[in-house]
DNA sequence: CGGACCAAATTGGTCTGACCACAGTGGTCT
DNA sequence: AGACCACTGTGGTCAGACCAATTTGGTCCG
């Protein structure tokens, strides 16, 4: 990692964990520069980049933290990064508009109405019900499904939304790996629904299900947390009887 | 406006017309310097934009461009900007997804269910269709509404991304500025009926008149298009004929 | 002729040190 | 007490240089 990704990363963390409080003045370019033991170029793109992600008001006179409301969305994967494991109200929150983002590409795509793409849709949901798959490949199956919906959208901005949260949320979600997986049997049977409202062209139906998968797999992440919070205090308990 | 913007404002609108095509590699910051007249660091911070920005890639050995599809949400304002007019598609793209935003907005405020805030959404809504509002109230009294209802929602990403979204697209709107105004009567109706719908805490109904009132505004925007287009060309033609 | 290999040119990353215009500060004068 | 001013610190920019890594072009070998 280079020496300015470096400065900014900590920078951005310092920041996000409220070292420095909202409208307080940064150090100056010149400190940084001594305390990270680097060049004030290499600081100035640091600074460049904070700038850049909504959290640092950098003007003549010197640089000012910026409140979070305030910040680019590019945050959120710096949000979730902080702690040893994601904020689990943030999390949430993040599934909610991720679950709205498929809801507008579903109208989008049902109101231009290309009977091609919805074949296309209806192929990507047979393995979800069809096929034997284990966790991860049925994981892999659920987001080529959920891209492929997002790009029948043909809505940029949805597109641009949808990439970046996800690209900031999937490596949070990392440590939680192995907790708290979705129900496969429930979403076989919706997946088998999915399929026949594609066929039948039935918005509301499709829409109807989507919210249900994306319930399935709020619970799943829901649960993910709860058995991450018991093996952590498990292993508390182990470490403090030994 | 400092040199390294204007540099990254001029590079940016480059690439998103298509100057250079997506993988090719970019001039060396060497010969960028000499073609802006800069300095070296400020083409290097100006680069720092970009890759920020997610329209270049930038690694030792040469900067290459990215497919839109793969930038940062805070593309959507470059491209709004190139040519005189905002695209049309696009605009209505945004006013998409915002309308899907304010769907999820209300799901999460109706799901926590906190009286207190449906009664001052309630409040925002009666000068909607009490009072007689010029164009020009009308709108801040609209955008008073949403964003309360974006902050009433308490999901930080929600607010984070119509932030973001609304922050690029206004100003980008400016030049359609007279053009294409809302039905105030029709608005005044759903108003109405949307305040009677929070007073019942009525989720569906709430959504169905949302819903409704984001069409009166594609409406408009599509008027709004159609009319400048309408301008445009009888000034054409006045010049001819002169 | 094709592919592997090597060396030179190029590129981004970093550094040093300097100057300018302007915001922020404190002191002075009225 | 308030207006004014000089000074300090800050960001913005510049010049020139070195390093490591990639890219590139040519060479050599099979």
């Amino acid at each position: 990692m280079s020496k300015h990704e470096e400065i900014a990363d900590s920078l951005t963390h310092d920041i996000l964990v409220g070292q420095y409080r909202t409208g307080e003045r940064l150090p100056s370019e010149r400190d940084l520069a001594v305390r990270f033991d680097a060049n004030r170029g290499a600081v100035r793109e640091a600074m460049k980049k904070l700038e850049q992600l909504g959290v640092a008001d950098i003007q003549p006179g010197g640089a000012r933290v910026v409140p979070v409301e305030e910040a680019s969305l590019d945050v959120i994967g710096h949000l979730l990064a902080v702690g040893e494991v994601p904020d689990s109200k943030l999390v949430d929150q993040i599934l909610e508009v991720i679950a709205g983002l498929i809801q507008t590409a579903i109208l989008s795509t049902f109101r231009r109405g290309n009977a091609a793409q919805l074949e296309e849709l209806r192929l990507l949901t047979r393995p979800l019900y069809l096929e034997e798959l284990d966790h991860d490949a049925h994981m892999l199956a659920r987001v080529s499904l959920m891209q492929a919906l997002l790009a029948a959208s043909e809505n940029l901005a949805v597109q641009l939304i949808a990439k970046s949260l996800l690209l900031q949320f999937v490596p949070s979600m990392a440590t939680l790996e192995g907790y708290g997986q979705i129900d496969l049997n429930a979403h076989r049977r919706l997946s088998e629904q999915l399929d026949a409202a594609f066929g039948n062209r039935d918005l509301d139906e499709t829409r109807r299900i989507f919210t249900a998968l994306m319930d399935l797999n709020r619970d799943a992440v829901k649960r993910a947390f709860h058995e991450y919070e018991l093996a952590k205090t498990q292993t508390i308990q182990e470490v403090v009887a030994s």
